[in-house]
DNA sequence: CCGGGCAA
DNA sequence: TTGCCCGGG
């Protein structure tokens, strides 16, 4: 799930009306992932169709992209292709939890701990390459434009913002920053509140903008020393230095320079340094260039075909989200603010 | 997660 | 209006 770099970025709460008319990536797996996991029955069974369908996904992306669409803001879905070799380890790693997380959720049904049963069921979530599909055919019928990265979403989103397709990642992950995202969203929800994890407690969570050149300039770093900084704490791709974590990180790399010097430093060692690098730097090589993006109007018929046909939403609630696209709140689409959103 | 419904 | 709870498929 990325590194923790929220102590050394700045973020600037935001609201929904400074992104009207701002193209959004949308990490998709990152999104769709959310919905999988916390849109779930006190049991922590996930919604499904009569046929056993999961549709806890879909439930959410209809909600999330209608109401979004009807504030004016436009998103992109930018999926994950192919992940790159040194990501395994974390796969086989994340594999393994959720077999013992199913464990765990089973066994706490059986104890009747409806609160431990929905938190491990939420653990077990797997997006698979069905809901993938699923949730393609569904952005289509709304009109919804995505693209298919060939690796890393996010190094594509980056991509596609560096050249002024889109205005911002929205991501929670801090990654979005390593592969050179002028700017991330963070929690592009719409209610501010969440359920802290095994607490009463609920939080509000605001949405959030970070800007990567705020970012280096208040650290006094490069963007190079910022990603050889998440190579020493550890990536989704390496394992990091024990003991260095994002405060200690910052001094030394700042005291050292580059990654190898504190290595040395440290007499430590890190494999595939340089390929790690490049994966985060040399984002290009790892993006599908010249992609076009459309926003268009909702099929109507399509849409209600596949919710209400297929996944067997109610009516009501897709003609309600199908309003959002056309009805009085379309007009914010045209209100279109200016500035150069930094 | 989010919207609707209903209570305060 | 604001807060909380519930149901969604």
């Amino acid at each position: 799930m990325g590194i923790n770099l929220k102590d050394l970025t700045v973020i600037k709460p935001i609201n929904l009306a400074e992104l009207r008319g701002k193209k959004l990536g949308v990490d998709a797996y990152n999104m769709l992932y959310q919905f999988l996991s916390s849109i779930r029955q006190p049991d922590g069974m996930p919604l499904q169709n009569s046929e056993g369908v999961v549709t806890s996904h879909l439930r959410g992306l209809l909600s999330r992209v209608s109401y979004l669409n009807s504030e004016g803001i436009k998103l992109c879905f930018v999926f994950d292709g192919v992940p790159h070799p040194l990501k395994r380890r974390l796969l086989d790693e994340r594999k393994e939890r959720k077999k013992k997380a199913q464990r765990e959720w089973e066994e706490a049904l059986i104890v009747g701990d409806l609160e431990r049963a929905r938190m491990k069921a939420q653990q077990t979530s797997i997006l698979t390459d069905k809901m993938i599909d699923e949730t393609k055919e569904v952005l289509d019928a709304l009109g919804v434009p995505w693209v298919q990265a060939p690796s890393e979403g996010e190094a594509q989103a980056a991509t596609m913002v560096r050249d002024g397709i889109l205005d911002a990642v929205a991501s929670q992950d801090f990654d979005t920053l390593l592969y050179g995202a002028p700017i991330m969203i963070r929690n592009l929800t719409l209610s501010g509140k969440r359920k802290l994890p095994r607490q009463q407690k609920w939080i509000n969570i605001e949405m959030e903008k970070i800007v990567l050149e705020k970012v280096l300039e208040e650290n006094q770093i490069t963007q190079e020393q910022l990603i050889d900084l998440a190579i020493l704490i550890g990536t989704d791709y390496n394992r990091g230095i024990h003991g260095i974590g994002p405060k200690k990180g910052i001094k030394i790399i700042k005291e050292c320079g580059n990654a190898e010097k504190c290595l040395e430093k440290l007499d430590q060692q890190i494999d595939n340094l340089d390929e790690l690098r490049k994966m985060f730097l040399d984002t290009k090589i790892y993006s599908t260039k010249n992609v076009e993006v459309n926003w268009k109007e909702p099929v109507k018929s399509k849409t209600i075909e596949l919710l209400c046909g297929k996944y067997e939403f109610s009516k009501s609630r897709v003609d309600n989200a199908l309003d959002k696209f056309f009805g009085p709140g379309k007009g914010k689409a045209e209100q279109v603010t200016l500035g150069d959103f930094k």
